[in-house]
DNA sequence: GTCTGCTACTCATGGAGATGACTAGTCAGA
DNA sequence: TCTGACTAGTCATCTCCATGAGTAGCAGAC
């Protein structure tokens, strides 16, 4: 159960409401986790039921009210037991590559496309962290920032975020040109 | 379903039995996807029923017989279809990561302890990544391979695998550092 | 001479995460 | 004024994936 871990951490950041939560998980940054809306709202309500995490309603104008939500005392409890337990390695896991896999045996021409497409989404992605990075550092230099800066966590796994998803870049496009270039060969025998 | 294809994609290879399939897919290498043997078995075992792969029994002296897979027509179209249809786009999802974004809340010692353990896990895959480029592009160099070696899918997977082991790593290594200096900091305060 | 480890596989159950379908009010723009 | 997009959230279901436990024969080590 690593998604409860997780709406814990992000919500050490500070008080959030489920929406709020879900923009984070979902689309584009999902820094550290993913997940969809539904499972957030879902996790929020045990979390709350269990007593990790505190909600209040919050009244607003012209918009729905929200509840907002933080960690309590026994949810940094958890987060503190959950941290020094140990961790089970992480794996690369992606239908992509399984479609690479087979690369030798199937018609490489949709497989280029999404890869294609994988890349510019990874370079969206770049980009978002960048920003991210820059904001949160403001006018520090990324040394002095994690030397002293707070937070550091979330920068930190930003951090990986861009790294990743700059491997994921790079990598689609090698392999649009060594897959182009192999069809290119093979037609024009 | 990807396990099902991962399964399909891994049998494109050439025959193999469950067992040899969990070797790969297990620990260590892993290429580009991961699964328990159990999975693996009761994959097969579908796979089978569905006339996506064909098992065949292999009498062997000393030691228990095995029935060996390999991939059937209807197969070879299936891994095409799915080849073919669009890919969602994958996430980091890690433990470690999650533990990190708290790194701010909690005691970091353990914490420091695992991402040590992590590069070091890291650092045995990457070398054992290197071997098999090596062993698959044989006297080529990496640039030949790419042109014309056979086969690619796996070589292209396994560079993925590389560069993301090495992604890991690195950043591990920083955020020790990172985490220990102000441990320090704060300590000598 | 027994103990550990490897090949080779099976069964059963649990739990996490994914997905689709819905509600409901507000606001900006065509 | 109607449409689509945004805020804010709920309910139900499902499928995959994870995990533990167990079997059984053979080989080599100590």
């Amino acid at each position: 159960m690593a998604l409860r871990h997780a709406v814990l951490a992000a919500l050490l950041g500070g008080e959030l409401s489920g929406y709020q939560l879900a923009k984070s998980f979902d689309l584009g940054v999902a820094n550290f986790w993913h997940a969809q809306p539904q499972q957030l709202y879902a996790e929020l309500t045990r979390l709350e039921r269990d007593g990790l995490v505190s909600g209040r309603e919050v009244v607003q104008e012209g918009r729905p009210n929200k509840r907002v939500f933080l960690v309590t005392a026994e949810g940094l409890a958890e987060v503190e037991r959950f941290t020094a337990a140990s961790a089970k390695p992480s794996f690369v896991r992606d239908d992509l590559l399984v479609k690479v896999q087979g690369a030798d045996h199937v018609d490489t021409g949709p497989l280029i496309a999404q890869l294609t497409e994988r890349a510019d989404f990874a370079q969206g992605k770049i980009e978002l962290f960048e920003e991210l990075l820059e904001r949160m550092r403001g006018s520090r230099t990324e040394e002095e920032f994690l030397r002293d800066g707070e937070p550091v966590g979330p920068y930190l796994t930003c951090l990986r975020g861009l790294a990743f998803e700059r491997g994921n870049r790079d990598w689609c496009r090698t392999a649009v040109t060594v897959l182009r270039e192999r069809a290119g060969a093979r037609g024009g025998r």
